[in-house]
DNA sequence: TGTATTTCTCATGATAAAATGATAAATAGG
DNA sequence: CCTATTTATCATTTTATCATGAGAAATACA
């Protein structure tokens, strides 16, 4: 469903998460947690910091570390960089129709739309904490 | 949402379905409509037939059809082959733990796992009958 | 039997995603 | 100031997806 790469990021996420308030947590750390490529993980947390979404401390004691609250981070926040599609509403349609809407319809607008917006809330709805304390789904 | 690939083969699938008991139509006919490289969808089609979903004619007035009424063929049928992880349940994981599962859940494994059940009852339910028909969503 | 038509099959190329490796830049702490 | 540590950056490789092209095999029809 996730790129690979959006996997790595929210798992990573999930990660900071549990660990909040613990300061900057190393990639090297993460990485062989998650048991994930180092350097790729290190391109993926560095993006999520340009971001805005992380913070990164450089040099000694210094790593990657949330930059608010889990309870302020729906997960979208971390998937998108990465996963745009899926999250956002553009190419919203099944069969790819450009011109896909209300107005101009596809064989599959009005059944897959319902299924659609499940999803997009779902990422929208969701935030790291919800994750990290396993909230029941609404 | 689905590859490329799987959207070319849901598309033309589609297509044949709104001409279906016309007998066979051609590759060079569907791709035409579809605005989809020929050679491509040419093995995409293939692939649909070997899995006894079309039935294939070769030489003149030769092409794919529909081995089934589209009322029997549900869309996950017509994915599967091409996008196999989001319409199955394997892979179900959002975090891509492979041991994921009620006994040893993931952190977002209740809450997800009802969005993808949404996914994938949206997939085993619609049948291409129900797309070419517009029915409303149930 | 011959010819045009069409799928079948394989070889290849283009592009994007995933992963690796090496080096530069910053910084904490002695 | 020096050194070890850690992220930042860039170049490259690997792998998968998407796409093109050419010829082989089958078949309808004259």
């Amino acid at each position: 469903m996730l790129s690979q790469t959006a996997e790595y990021a929210l798992r990573a996420a999930v990660e900071l998460s549990e660990r909040y308030e613990e300061g900057p947590i190393r990639v090297d750390d993460i990485a062989s947690r998650l048991a994930v490529p180092r350097n790729y993980l290190s391109k993926i947390l560095h993006a999520l910091a340009k971001d805005g979404l992380l913070r990164s401390t450089r040099g000694p004691s210094g790593g990657f570390e949330l930059a608010r609250p889990p309870s302020k981070i729906p997960i979208e926040d971390v998937i998108r960089p990465f996963d745009p599609g899926l999250v956002s509403g553009a190419r919203a349609c099944l069969l790819g129709r450009k011109a896909c809407g209300d107005a101009d319809p596809c064989a599959a607008h009005s059944r897959w739309g319902v299924v659609r917006a499940q999803v997009q809330s779902f990422f929208a709805e969701t935030t790291l904490e919800k994750l990290v304390r396993r909230v029941a789904h609404v």
